[in-house]
DNA sequence: GAAAAACATCGACGGTTGTCAATGTCAGTG
DNA sequence: CACTGACATTGACAACCGTCGATGTTTTTC
């Protein structure tokens, strides 16, 4: 593996190498409609809102959560594909 | 996802979130016999001795590598199944 | 237009991380 | 036993990360 493609994925991987990020994703994923915004995510986790926009722009950033903003609420949804390119990663050839 | 759970599998992905941990393991899983000795990692990573034994040593902390003395020499290969239980995480339930 | 609600951004703080030079440990060699 | 080579450990340092309180921005409501 080239030094380009590990820093890349590592910047996809390092998005998700978090407790709550993780635990976003999944609750994202397991929303109604697998979609949910910010006031959504706040209470199951337990943490600020101004830290839950924080992971969720880092997620955001890193390709992972779509963002859509509709009225005052900004739905997040998983990028289809991503996770499964990085599970692929972790599977091939071995 | 549980935060006890949403923490175990971070630890493990952390692991495996950085650009030089994710050529190691690349390495490892394709050299002769699927292991390899710290001597032969030092050199294609372009990082010190000290430096490499330490990703290692984070590597099977986390479960992901197995280490076997043999004499003078440390041979790491990967732990089976750690990698597939992992990308089992990214790719369930959506 | 004022107020409220949802969300983003900023600044700051302790804690963690990646790297290196120096040193320690241990097995093999003569 | 002294020496060498492979590797691990330690200590130090700058850079980065997760969290929070405070504040800014935008949309809806009255």
């Amino acid at each position: 593996m080239s030094a380009a493609r590990a820093l890349e994925l590592s910047k996809q991987f390092k998005a998700i190498a978090d407790p709550n990020r993780l635990r976003l994703v999944s609750l994202i994923s397991s929303s109604d409609g697998s979609e949910a915004c910010v006031c959504d995510l706040t209470e199951p986790l337990g943490l600020g809102q101004p830290t839950v926009s924080h992971h969720l722009k880092i997620l955001v950033d890193a390709g992972i959560l779509h963002r859509e903003k509709r009225g005052v609420w900004a739905y997040y949804s998983l990028v289809p594909g991503a996770l499964n390119t990085l599970a692929g990663v972790l599977s091939e050839s071995h």
